[in-house]
DNA sequence: ATCAAATCAATACGATCGTACCGATCAGGT
DNA sequence: ACCTGATCGGTACGATCGTATTGATTTGAT
């Protein structure tokens, strides 16, 4: 009774489902106590999971935060590109635009715990170059898809001196990840947080339009 | 010659410049390996001190961590309030707002410094509701300060409904939060953020004065 | 001159940390 | 049937952690 039940050792032994559990407890930590908090034991004592196995998966503490950190950043990715797979390039850009920058502000309680942990880990990767890399990789890839739409928007071709609308990009990108830091403190509600970006999208794109 | 000089110790020693020097260690550790990396130990050999020393201005390392916070908050807000006293509200409100925004985006290297301590400390505090309460008054009363300039300088009454021009506050603001964050991760340059967040500040300014 | 308080340095203690290691167990190929 | 490797639990080790404590030293008030 007290035995392990067959099935949970040997080769295939379900390894992505624990793996991913005990990157979930990582989070929960993260989120709830604060990143100084991560250790292995506590990982293993909140995922209910022993520390050889956090081991096994994770050999080093580094290799763990580092998983972690890939983790949420797929996550968050993967949020985008999900709304880009659904309204796909056959819809108009304004609408994608609005849908991918909405992504972009936490709006349930769930968001919330993902933007916190993704803001902890951000924060841990100033001080690691290549982690910052990474960061800064992903927020040029929104900034040039944003771009992007722009162009679609407006009928242009999105070829060369795309400064101008790079910069507006980068406005509305900019827009979005401070209106999603002033949500997470509590200072504006998502609500609000919503309005403002739709607001200064549609005006973004209408100008784009008008010219 | 290896003896204390004296004045060292006893009542009045220069008790606030050896608990800022403590405290600028603390920023230091911070900044280069990561808040996780702040201990007793290693704050009192950074700032080259014995360990008796820190514990004497700091009893326990949350003592430690509590006021290195409000430190790094005085910090930031003291740039602003500086720029607030020099050009005083004699000055239109356009040059106080494009002067104040600009405080918001880190420009030289010890900007840099003092951002990604101000960035990790309200990450640290998302966890600590008690000093997550901080930082939402600050944001809270920076937008109230810019909406106050925006109506001071469309020559209207900062009184009632004055939640349009809040929105227009919160917007500057979290423009501008989210340009020191692309920043800093290096995502774009100081010049460019700069460019962004006047170009911004510029238009909303026009339009209140057009309508 | 005396004394209480301030100001440290030094040390010690228990807890927790990351990690290495060992042995048991099980799956899948041979 | 056998065996190799994946998978895990348990434990131990050295380092570091936060903090308490003790005693020395100095200052400023009396």
């Amino acid at each position: 009774m007290e035995r392990p039940r067959p099935g949970v050792r040997g080769r295939g032994a379900a390894h992505d489902e624990r793996r991913s559990a005990i990157l979930d407890a990582v989070f929960t930590i993260v989120d709830t106590e604060g990143a100084e908090q991560v250790s292995i034991r506590r990982v293993a004592e909140r995922a209910r999971v022993s520390v050889g196995r956090v081991q096994h998966y994770f050999p080093t503490k580094d290799d763990l935060l580092t998983a972690a950190f890939t983790a949420v950043n797929d996550l968050g990715a993967s949020r985008v590109h999900e709304n880009l797979r659904t309204a796909d390039n056959a819809d108009d850009p304004a609408t994608v635009l609005h849908a991918m920058l909405s992504e972009l502000i936490p709006a349930t309680d769930d968001d919330r715990r993902l933007f916190r942990v993704m803001q902890a880990f951000e924060t841990h990767a100033l001080t690691r170059p290549h982690l910052n890399d990474r960061i800064k990789r992903r927020y040029e890839e929104l900034a040039g898809l944003v771009a992007l739409l722009l162009h679609r928007n407006a009928g242009t071709r999105p070829d060369s001196t795309a400064s101008a609308s790079l910069s507006r990009a980068h406005e509305l990108l900019a827009l979005t990840i401070g209106l999603a830091g002033l949500t997470l403190t509590g200072s504006i509600t998502p609500q609000q947080a919503q309005h403002i970006a739709r607001t200064r999208l549609d005006a973004v794109l209408a100008e784009a339009s008008g010219r």
